[in-house]
DNA sequence: CGAACAATTGATCCTCATCAAACCTTGTGG
DNA sequence: CCACAAGGTTTGATGAGGATCAATTGTTCG
């Protein structure tokens, strides 16, 4: 493997920590590829590594006993994920992780960062605000998709992608997912989706393509999120 | 105030904590009483103290902007609330916190556990552990707000709280809420909870009253909540 | 070019939210 | 101790918002 320990302070749960640590860290760490498609692990599996995504983009979902899925969240680089394990021994993960493309990751054990945390309290800090914000993100969705309409939820999803992934380009924010995503991350179906979606083309605040959406009026994306008069 | 300080380790987070530890924490802590329908504290607020509650019921709920609510969860004695502000400096509640009944709470500065966590690893890795059932919780709810219909959203609300709070008395479990709680804990209205109360009341599955629900049939209760044929 | 996959659109139906009205239960004050 | 107010609950009627199903139309890639 050929990666500097030091970028790893890329990662928020490691901006703190010193190069020694980085160095440790890294030494003690393992790179797995996942083709796109494939897992990094199910839900329920034992939780024996977390990982820090190096290069493509994953998500983070939740299936129910007939399959239906919901999407918690996407993970891009230098992102940590499946790190809840890591806390309590013998956990398994509440999540399963898929690769969106051809993706590479760093694998630690969990037992090894319980073990760090142990004397280097700058780590579970760090970990543990990372720990507020899912659990921040997650009370506002609960809240959303309990009050807000589709038209809505899903104009924030937008949003929330184009602030994590969106690039941008000339006239816009380009966004690539399949109307499915967007679905499982606004608690909805693709048809109603992809209906939102084409009414927003008609009034010009969108493009759309096939797994690609660019926003051309942000702001006017913004005031459906968050308008009371609509 | 007439606290024993080694009551306090009922407190998950405080299990490990040496005697001493909870001698100190003690000492820092105030009192403070609520009436019914009072608050703690609103989301929004500087995060300036988390809490022990002591005697009552509380809740923690979020609002949208046009004053709908969710209920996150229902706290009860022992447990602490409003320390997610404690990790991060400066921060606010992300929930407002509201007493069910008459109660009262140790109200205990968020600097000063996080002062406390710089040297005390174990004090960290539990509240982590908190933390993480949180986003457990917070995740399956919301993968069941968006892929479960209501029948069963409140089936499984009503097991919680019963795992939560219930009392056990001759035939049944008791517990005591009203329609609009258990609505605001399963996503819906009042007018439904009450709905599909009546319903499971006419096939002899619970006994209602005012702000009361006796659990008669846990078992067919869990078949509602869990079975994949309905 | 054809197969596989993604997206669109129409038609239909069902689940729930909403509104309104009446009914119970509980506690309070005359 | 009763009457009444306040708050909790029930139930019916109605309709909107989306889910679901089915058929068709792009788009991409081997």
């Amino acid at each position: 493997m050929n990666l500097d320990p030091l970028a790893l302070r890329q990662v928020s749960v490691f901006q703190n920590a010193t190069d020694d640590d980085l160095k440790l860290i890294t030494q003690h760490a393992i790179e797995r590829s996942i083709e796109e498609g494939e897992f990094f692990f199910f839900q329920g599996d034992p939780a024996i590594y977390f990982y820090i995504l190096l290069s493509g983009r994953a998500k983070l979902m939740q299936s129910n006993p007939t399959g239906q899925q919901v999407n918690l969240r996407t993970i891009n680089e230098w992102q940590m994920f499946g790190a809840l394990g890591a806390v309590r021994e013998n956990a398994t993960y509440p999540a399963t992780a898929q690769a969106l493309e051809q993706s590479t990751a760093l694998a630690i054990k969990s037992d090894y960062l319980r073990e760090l945390m142990q004397t280097r309290p700058y780590l579970s800090l760090d970990l543990m605000r990372l720990m507020t914000t899912y659990i921040q993100e997650m009370q506002e969705r609960y809240r959303e998709l309990a009050t807000e309409k589709v038209e809505r939820r899903i104009a924030r999803a937008l949003l929330r992608l184009a602030a994590q992934m969106g690039t941008k380009i000339e006239g816009g924010i380009e966004l690539s997912f399949t109307r499915q995503d967007l679905a499982e991350m606004s608690g909805t179906t693709l048809y109603t989706v992809s209906r939102v979606l084409s009414e927003w083309e008609r009034q010009g605040l969108v493009e759309t393509g096939r797994e690609r959406v660019v926003i051309r009026n942000p702001h006017g994306m913004v005031s459906i999120a968050e308008e009371l008069d609509r």
